[in-house]
DNA sequence: TAGATTGTTAATCGATTAACAATC
DNA sequence: TAGATTGTTAATCGATTAACAATC
């Protein structure tokens, strides 16, 4: 039975799946169970079973699931099965990496534009696509009814960004943007930020205990006196 | 008391907690409450406080957190109270861009070299870094100390290159590569697969309640007969 | 002292894991 | 029928939220 407000772990790890179906059809197997499914994907294969069983009962008891049924009913399940086009804004480093990247990597996803408001990346050709003025964004979203946008501008213009591109229909962000996003109700924002990645992999990289003791221990004594100048308004 | 085994949520919110603390401070506030935080970051304010609360107590009751304070602690918490050298495997697109940015945007994070195999992008000038062969990768690591490294080679040759980088002393890795990459005990993966981000977006970008109940009802209908031919080794 | 806000303990919520009956 | 593996329910675990005493 299907179950609705499936969390947003279970969603994360449907494109995971998906992306070792396509390996394991690829290789001709035409069987998998979801041990062997766990062993690939580093799930658990309780896991799996229990994402799976979310949106149905795709697989066979005592033979497992048959990849090319189970990747078809994941590609509905994530709305995959007719490409999404998408726009990106922001056509520095970034945002032209990402702008070639997907056009070669991803069978399910079309960059079909990318913005940017500086007129020195107007009309810059990325591969086979010509940077565009922000302008244009309202235009292209209606005409093609984008509902996904990639935001790869500077942190203090992605709020302005965001605004533009909801008013015109875009229902879900991947914002790369090193800024909190305010949104309306119904409008999805995962945040790529890559600076919080790296940093919070920095954390693990260097023995924590000694570290997390003298910031402990250094607090008790250094603490600065409260001053309620200069506060917050 | 600073408690050990701090979560991983926990760890991935305090650079978050530094970005917002860098921007009071360059506006000149001094202090800033949990609730005032909790605007800011999205998170509750009860959620920021016992965050902090885990590795010290570094608010004063009554007035909040001192701002310099407390930027302190988490730069030490997290381990950027020294500039973090890492390194970029892969010179494509994506390696390219992530390269010139982190030397740009981040101050507490640096990139001294990027590698690649591909005898094209060898020698290639990025800003003023040559991209070397991935030969030396070893070298540089130990000369400098590397323990955090930043993957952009395509998948296939992903696990390669891990294994590489991790033999020479790497700790941590952010990976862009869409593989899931094996590594010993106390060695760190996070991945940044950004196919896997913008696949989850597109899940709530369209009407999900018919199309989860389409999949649903197909599921029963049309579920091929199970082979054990073919079947995964 | 009164008002504000932290730090911490307890309660709740949600997600993962374990167990097992159903069934191919 | 016996062996295998799913789908589902129950138990556990962990993280978030609520509450409030401590204290500036």
């Amino acid at each position: 039975m299907p179950n609705r407000n499936i969390s947003k772990s279970v969603i994360k790890r449907l494109p995971i799946y998906l992306r070792i179906l396509d390996q394991l059809i690829r290789r001709d197997v035409e069987m998998i169970s979801s041990k062997e499914l766990s062993n690939e994907s580093g799930f658990t294969a309780e896991q799996i079973r229990k994402d799976l069983a979310y949106f149905g009962a795709f697989g066979t008891r005592g033979a497992g699931y048959n990849t090319l049924f189970l990747r078809e009913k994941i590609i509905k399940i994530i709305g995959l099965d007719s490409i999404t086009d998408t726009i990106v804004i922001g056509a520095g480093n970034l945002g032209t990496a990402l702008t070639r990247y997907n056009l070669t990597k991803n069978p399910y996803v079309n960059v079909i534009a990318a913005f940017d408001k500086n007129p020195d990346l107007i009309g810059k050709q990325i591969d086979n696509l010509e940077v565009l003025p922000i302008e244009k964004a309202p235009e292209v979203i209606k005409e093609y009814g984008i509902k996904v946008c990639l935001i790869t501008v500077p942190a203090n213009a992605a709020q302005e960004v965001a605004d533009l591109v909801v008013k015109h229909g875009v229902k879900a962000i991947l914002n790369f943007a090193p800024a909190k996003l305010s949104v309306p109700e119904g409008v999805h924002v995962h945040n790529a930020d890559l600076t919080i990645e790296l940093q919070s992999l920095i954390y693990y990289s260097s023995a924590e205990e000694e570290r997390l003791t003298r910031v402990a221990r250094e607090a008790k004594d250094k603490k600065p006196k409260p001053s309620k100048s200069f506060t917050y308004d």
